[in-house]
DNA sequence: CTCTCACATTACATCGTTGTAATGGACTGG
DNA sequence: CCAGTCCATTACAACGATGTAATGTGAGAG
């Protein structure tokens, strides 16, 4: 049988509640009383039960962390991240996965209100005013990426901007074919929207037209499905110059494809990705990228959590982290 | 404020403890009770408090996923599946890093003790018996991978056959001086060892003789380490007839410095790894590399962990995952 | 018409911790 | 010597859900 407060205010001599003060240090305990109960705790292997603290305090100790996609490298960086971050100020995190299933977001929702997390760090893919009803008490969140609407705190790294000047870097030796990958068919998402804006943006300003044949779509955004949408996309079509793929894991699958076809990277085509994750460095070759600093994003998303956690009623609060073009061997 | 099932019980004119048995369908409840207890659920968006539950039943619902370094794309992958085996289950997964510190590990039972979580899938590292204190009641664990003692129930792929078999598939094409790649320096992990006695043994088989020139050490098991290991090594030695990676992150790495090193994967050395993460089928060329059912690892280690939390007394159990060697572009 | 029996429902206590308000003792100053 | 102050400590209740044992209700048998 586990020892609880009272087992150890038992053998110390003291009240349970005494036994409660040492540990939270809130209320002063004398020096001999503490010592008392310190040992008692240690002679007991006491560990409280923290179930029984969350029952009392309205508070787990715990934050969610939902990421659309667990396996993949992007992920799992930014979910070590997170980690460190949220265990060197003391918090827990439970991960969840939302998949494409848009009712998992609603889900989360509920899960932190039962008390389990305390708060949620959610990226988002579908969410909109009917995941998230509106009026309906939302526990704290803080939304990573592009939303379609601000809904709560959010971080976010500002994707029309890095994708428009990743374009422009792509496009600085005098490449004037500039292709995209990753465009969604059916809904699009926040992300490839801005994405997709920020590309607009950089072509215009070069005076370059608007190409639609130059815009390839790719449902997911895996390496599997970038290298069979590229694959099919170059059956019918000429080489571009370059290829500016929205994400990292979209630009390894694109590589795999273009070395399969013969294609020089970066002689014949200039390729980039986006996320800046940790193999991209050392594919073949080595792969340009939009870069930015996940602990900081993770850093960010706790702060922001934190203080929401803390007042539910602060206005809205949204942080960008800075990124910068990583300009690797894929595209010069 | 929350609703709770004394609110729920007013609001339907039932006891707290109607509520509860409709909820958990254990005692019978009529038909007619059943229906007004849901519709006023319903009507007061109740959602039960699961630290409440949890002080109760002893139980929260959530186990504990701890790898030793998170941000790999293979711990995304376990991560992933473990994730959807246990939501499927109705299991919540808290994630925690080990990291290189031995600490943690301890850390980590004691947070299982307190009941914030009901069980742990450990992926260890330098688990021992000063870690895991035999005598102190333990949570229920489930180990992943090899360990050097048996502590605790556990799930792994043999790495000692999938080794020495991809050896064997490495050398079949006539290949002889074969390099294996992560041997540790200072405390060997025994997946380390495994793997390389599987090496040896293979080579033993087919009469090659041990060449400790061979084999090449790479501290962490990280892409970059393996790159600069690699390199470091072609400085000074003739380029092997093959390399065997211990996992499949370090072979991207030492896939990219043959690469720069001007060297032709497969035609001057074969390439392989450990692991099947999805990244590596898209490498350049594709790795060819022992693969596992990762999702059937979950399975098989949240299944054995249940069955632990249901009886903590019987005797332990070890589960192998069968292995496949993928011979894909880089060693054929 | 009473007595059982089966079954739905309820009252109460409990899980372990901690906030609140009350208690008790030591110390200070008049 | 006593009132007043301060501070550590304590008793008690509460957080929300659920197991246990008791209660109430109706049907069926004698």
């Amino acid at each position: 049988m586990r020892a609880t407060v009272k087992d150890v205010a038992r053998r110390a001599g003291v009240s349970p509640k005494t036994v409660s003060n040492v540990m939270n240090g809130i209320v002063p305990v004398s020096g001999p009383t503490r010592l008392r109960v310190e040992q008692a705790m240690q002679e007991l292997d006491y560990v409280p039960n923290l179930s029984a603290r969350g029952l009392r305090n309205g508070r787990s100790g715990v934050i969610g962390l939902a990421l659309p996609n667990l396996g993949t490298p992007f992920s799992a960086e930014i979910a070590q991240c997170v980690v460190e971050v949220a265990h060197a100020q003391g918090w827990s995190v439970q991960i969840e996965e939302t998949g494409s299933d848009p009712h998992r977001e609603q889900e989360l929702m509920t899960r932190a209100r039962a008390n389990l997390i305390d708060g949620l760090i959610l990226n988002p893919v579908v969410l909109n005013e009917s995941a998230v009803r509106v009026g309906v008490a939302l526990p704290p969140v803080v939304l990573l990426g592009e939303v379609s609407q601000e809904l709560a705190d959010r971080v976010y790294v500002d994707s029309f901007a890095a994708a428009r000047d990743m374009t422009l870097a792509l496009a600085r030796p005098g490449r004037r074919r500039i292709a995209v990958l990753g465009i969604n068919r059916g809904r699009q998402s926040a992300t490839a929207i801005q994405r997709t804006q920020g590309y607009e943006a950089a072509l215009q300003s070069l005076g370059i037209p608007r190409d639609e044949t130059l815009m390839i779509a790719c449902e997911e955004w895996t390496p599997g499905s970038a290298a069979d949408s590229l694959m099919q996309y170059l059956d019918s079509h000429p080489v571009p110059e370059a290829l500016f793929c929205f994400t990292d894991s979209m630009a390894l699958g694109a590589l795999n494809a273009l070395w399969k076809r013969g294609i020089r990277v970066p002689d014949d085509i200039a390729v980039a990705g986006f996320d800046d994750i940790a193999d991209g460095r050392f594919a073949v070759p080595s792969l340009s990228t939009v870069s930015f600093d996940k602990r900081a994003i993770a850093a960010e998303a706790l702060r922001l959590l934190i203080e929401r956690m803390a007042d539910r009623s602060h206005p809205q609060r949204v942080v960008s982290v800075p990124y910068t073009i990583e300009e690797r061997g894929s595209s010069r």
